[in-house]
DNA sequence: TACAATTGTGTACTTAATACACTATGCGGA
DNA sequence: TCCGCATAGTGTATTAAGTACACAATTGTA
């Protein structure tokens, strides 16, 4: 939380800089030891977390605003990002209203009002991020998708609709490439398609299946030093990778 | 296009009551005689038609603002819409900030600066539309899908955007309810696929597909009257056909 | 009354999805 | 050292879905 003098510099900064009304959030995903993360900031009052967020410049593209915000969160540059919702209910800002309501006369206030929200999500490498708090927070780490804490806003809302956004892209684009290191066995893919589906796959059947979209590589050597049988290593064919992102994976009609 | 006198009480309006810098902007598809069609208005001062659209009232759900927009253009109240993109790029609303520029200074007119536009797409009953021009056309109409005219900003960009996002629904949920009779036949009923698809379909395997869904009804009696073999008249069976909305066809993973 | 246009139905073939079983490798403990 | 166990690789039978065609039925019209 901001205290008053904060406040009125920041409302004022952001008067000048950002469109008014428009906000964004990410919902940031990493996979990391079979583990489907999500990437959050924990407010440093109280015991609430709430997604990496911020606003538009006033001649900056949305997308670009998307993703300058999680260079500041994350360090990383090369981000897979995907707009999916727009949330925009009038009351969806009221935790913010309250909060700084008797602090600042609404016409000074940047918080006061509505905001709309636009939804992105990304798939980030886990081991490329540098989590880096923001104004308003004192922690940013990553949580487990199966034990988030409570949220701000309706935050729980958006990183939801972002899951099941990612769950329709399973199934006509390749997903992967920005999850998984470079090289990777199959059953550590599987993990991955298991962990955001939240559900376990046969492990021949997904091995034929993702081998027929032909996006994988294998390598001549299998990994080595490991408990148990020697499992080959893959690689995404980056070339059949940008197609099917492109053409989609089945037609369906 | 708008007098200076008009301009100044729109932008006196706006101000008060809209939110600024978002827009909605509505694909409103029909379908008739075989022929899938886009409501468009047309500028009163050149050959240049754009989408409906408007802005969002300050207390106002934005999906609550797109039905109401689309009621003002159609007449329509129960209308299938879906929200499928956001179009924020900083200069994708020259054409109006140039066109009211030199009318007005920047701070009292509403169409100066930047606006970020929420797409949404609707399904509705051709003859259910009574198509009511805004205050900025002089002509509200049904245009071809395949004899688009030339459009005003970037509402090409969406409408192909919203067509892309409706062929893809095609692939997990049903459609159709909303743009065929309530009574209709299954060549009429292909005829409406292969107008949002663009391509021919095999009557038979159409046929055994749709009807695979669960989602029809075939009434005892067939059509009379019209020439050649009287066909079968099938309605939508509403309880499997909502269940078929929430649900999705083919989970896919 | 034959014809053209249109509709209804069926069948063989191919491909994808599902369910399940066996073999192979590498480590650790008896 | 060798046997068990966990993990990995591969195969096969069955079912369902998708694709490509062919033929018979109906109805107005020439």
């Amino acid at each position: 939380m901001l205290s008053k003098q904060q406040l009125i510099q920041y409302s004022e900064d952001a008067r000048k800089n950002y469109v008014n009304h428009i906000s964004i959030d990410c919902v940031v995903f990493g996979f990391h030891e079979g583990q489907m993360k999500v990437l959050l900031l924990k407010t440093n009052d109280e015991e609430k977390w709430y997604l990496p967020g911020g606003f538009v410049l006033k001649e900056e593209p949305i997308d670009n605003a998307a993703v300058r915000i999680l260079q500041e969160r994350t360090g990383l540059d090369k981000i897979f990002l995907q707009q999916f919702r727009v949330f925009g209910d009038p009351d969806r800002s009221k935790v913010h209203n309250d909060m700084y309501a008797d602090m600042l006369p609404k016409e000074q206030n940047w918080f006061s009002g509505r905001f709309i929200s636009i939804g992105y999500y990304a798939l980030v490498d886990f081991f490329g991020v540098i989590p880096h708090p923001d104004q308003f927070s004192e922690l940013c780490a990553w949580r487990d998708l199966d034990d988030m804490p409570e949220m701000q806003l309706d935050h729980e809302n958006i990183y939801k609709s972002a899951l099941d956004a990612l769950r329709l892209q399973l199934n006509y684009q390749p997903i992967g490439y920005n999850l998984m290191p470079g090289e990777f066995t199959m059953p550590e893919l599987q993990k991955l398609y298991e962990a955001i589906l939240g559900k376990k796959l046969d492990r021949r059947n997904f091995q034929r299946r993702i081998l027929a979209f032909g996006i994988l590589n294998r390598s001549e050597e299998p990994r080595k030093g490991g408990a148990h049988k020697a499992p080959y290593l893959y690689s995404f064919d980056m070339k059949n990778y940008q197609n099917a992102l492109t053409e989609g994976f089945k037609g369906g009609w």
